[in-house]
RNA sequence: UGGGGAAUCGUACAACGGCAGUACGCCAGACUCUGGAUCUGGUUAUCCAGGUUCGAAUCCUGGUUCCCCAGCCA
């Protein structure tokens, strides 16, 4: 495994792993896990917790965990999906080694377990069509009713499979049956369908293939074709375990037999996670993308700069449990604090600029700063800032009438620059329509580099940017994508796009910046001071870079003026 | 109203018959050249009713509420 971070906690999972290897029924060697998503989609931050839990408990108990692709049903897979978990889980810090493996790979070998089920009476053909199955499956408080094919000879069945495979008929003609028990109190166990024909191209096996096995049918079979030891899934797979012990007990020369343990997927605050509506925010054009900042999938937090890291910690911290749970997004959001706070650069940019002249500064002189460039990593050293006459100071840190609790630049009052000077400021000019469209201010020569010999205080430090040597950036604001905490919630004629925030992205141009910020790799996180944390997006361009704000910093200013009001 | 699951601070996770704890959030304070970070303190919980026990979040009985299942999806 490639990462390792802190020590994994004890879960029920874990548990039951520790007292499998208390009672000798594997090694630790032989704790073998999975991942195996299916590629009709983008992952995202729920599937993160499944590939957090398998490849951390592999590594944990000195075990394997495999990439498996579930592509058994070639009418929603795309190699696009592929590529992107294979990007994702690896972004994530995990590594397979050469155990990337398809449920695809495994098609010659589930047929030939179908087969042999056949063959031992376990499984027959089926002709009735997928509306008078569902009607002989009966319902919650009905038994079913038996299909009246249950009872071909073993010959016919296997000539009618053998046929199936070669092409004879039609979608939905046929399909292999499983025969357990149509009068089951588990829908599961009511003769589930094994195999169905579709006639479609498979993104891997392309034409070989036009009869495709299902989940139910594949699935326990490819953990133990992989011996995997604990087969760990959601919630929803409960009521599907006794088809999955079914298929491991009568499939004939199994190397092993896994066992399936369910827990409960990962819900957040102010989002959706459902492969679906991803999709249609996608489809629909509410987002600019997968990968769009504000989606909680793994490559639209990669775009928005949150560290994989963070989000390994972000899993560790969450615990897995089997009661239904919705994780406030704070917590996310304080894991990637966290991490960019011991790790991102600091610089200075005004995303909302102010001129501010400084009258009694010359004109013609430029003196660079030197800055610290991260407080919390000494090893991470300083940089020079360009200091002129006329700088941009962040427009809200400016009042002309200033409430109490204000502490920054107001009419007469002094406050620092960060690195640079105290200034006072002395005057406020304003455009025909009364807004403040520059300061005039004074400063101190004796405070250079941001500390009065005399030892008086400012209650603020303002950032800054040089006027003349000012990069214009683009800034993108992202804020949560839904308004309402639980935009799954049904409401009165309400559809979860109902529920969106109008103001998840705010676009600003120009915002400026100092000169570092234009060396950015695209992807590279910093910190603005004082206003959060932002990385360099692909979009950049040499003249004009755009940085995604990523999340911004605590803020306690933001809080006092929210209860002012309340 | 069949079957399968789950109920612990606001949120999430612990406590596995023996002082209900941790993290996030929130509140207050200290400190600070980021109203950041850091530090200190505080806040609030065992679904309900019985029972067993010296002792119950934990075991038993009965209820309540919530989630999942009637795809030829996974």
């Amino acid at each position: 495994m490639a990462v390792q971070d802190e020590p994994a906690g004890s879960d029920f999972i874990r548990d039951i792993i520790k007292a499998d290897l208390d009672s000798g029924k594997y090694t630790p060697q032989a704790v073998h896990t999975r991942f195996p998503p299916e590629p009709n989609g983008y992952l995202h931050i729920g599937h993160a917790k499944s590939i957090c839990l398998n490849f951390n408990i592999a590594a944990q108990f000195g075990g394997l965990c495999n990439l498996r692709f579930d592509d058994t049903n070639p009418s929603k897979e795309e190699v696009e999906y592929v590529e992107s978990i294979i990007r994702d889980v690896r972004w994530l810090g995990y590594d397979w080694q050469e155990r990337m493996f398809y449920a695809s790979d495994y098609f010659e070998r589930l047929y030939e377990c179908a087969l042999g089920l056949i063959r031992a009476g376990k499984a027959y053909v089926c002709s009735l069509s997928p509306d008078e199955i569902r009607r002989y499956r009966g319902t919650f408080t009905e038994p079913g009713t038996n299909s009246p094919y249950r009872e071909r000879s073993v010959a016919e069945n296997l000539d009618l499979f053998e046929r199936m495979r070669k092409g004879e008929f039609p979608n939905g003609a046929h399909v292999l049956r499983a025969k357990i028990d149509m009068a089951s109190a588990n829908l599961n166990m009511r003769d589930p369908v094994l195999y169905r024909i579709l006639h479609e191209s498979h993104h891997r096996t392309g034409e070989v293939w036009c009869i495709y096995p299902m989940y139910d049918f594949t699935h326990p079979l490819s953990d133990a074709f992989e011996a995997i030891t604990h087969s760990i899934c959601t919630l929803e797979f409960e009521d599907h375990r006794p088809l999955y012990d079914w298929a491991l007990e009568n499939a004939e020369n199994l190397p092993t037999r896994p066992q399936q343990i369910e827990f409960a997927r990962l819900n957040l605050t102010y989002t959706v996670m459902s492969k679906r509506k991803l999709l249609q925010l996608v489809r629909e054009g509410h987002v600019h993308g997968w990968d769009d900042p504000r989606m909680p999938t793994i490559s639209g937090l990669r775009r928005r700069g949150c560290p994989p890291a963070a989000i390994r910690a972000f899993c560790d911290r969450i615990g897995v449990a089997k009661k239904d749970s919705t994780v406030d997004v704070a917590l996310l959001e304080h894991c990637v604090r966290e991490k960019l706070n011991k790790t991102a650069s600091r610089y200075m940019a005004v995303l909302r600029p102010l001129k501010v002249v400084i009258e009694n500064y010359p004109a013609d002189q430029v003196e660079h700063m030197q800055a610290v460039n991260n407080p919390e990593d000494a090893a991470s050293g300083t940089r020079q800032v360009p200091f002129s006459r006329e700088i941009y100071i962040e427009r809200e840190d400016f009042m002309e009438d200033p409430p109490k609790k204000f502490f920054r630049l107001a009419p007469g009052r002094e406050v620092r620059l960060r690195y640079a000077y105290f200034i006072t400021c002395t005057g406020v000019i304003k455009n025909e329509s009364g807004e403040v469209v520059e300061l005039r201010c004074t400063y101190d020569p004796a405070t250079r580099g941001g500390d009065a010999p005399d030892g008086r205080k400012v209650k603020a430090t303002l950032h800054w940017v040089s006027a003349a040597h000012a990069l214009a950036a683009e800034v993108r604001l992202y804020d949560r994508l839904f308004s309402v905490e639980d935009p799954d919630r049904d409401g009165a004629g309400e559809s979860f796009l109902d529920r969106l925030n109008p103001d998840s992205l705010e676009t600003l141009y120009p915002c400026f910046c100092e000169p570092a910020l234009g060396f950015l790799d695209s992807g590279q996180c910093c910190q603005f001071e004082r206003m959060g944390y932002f990385c360099a997006d692909p979009d950049s361009t040499a003249d004009r870079p755009v940085f995604n704000r990523t999340v911004g910093l605590r803020d306690a200013w933001a809080r006092i003026q929210q209860k002012g009001t309340d």
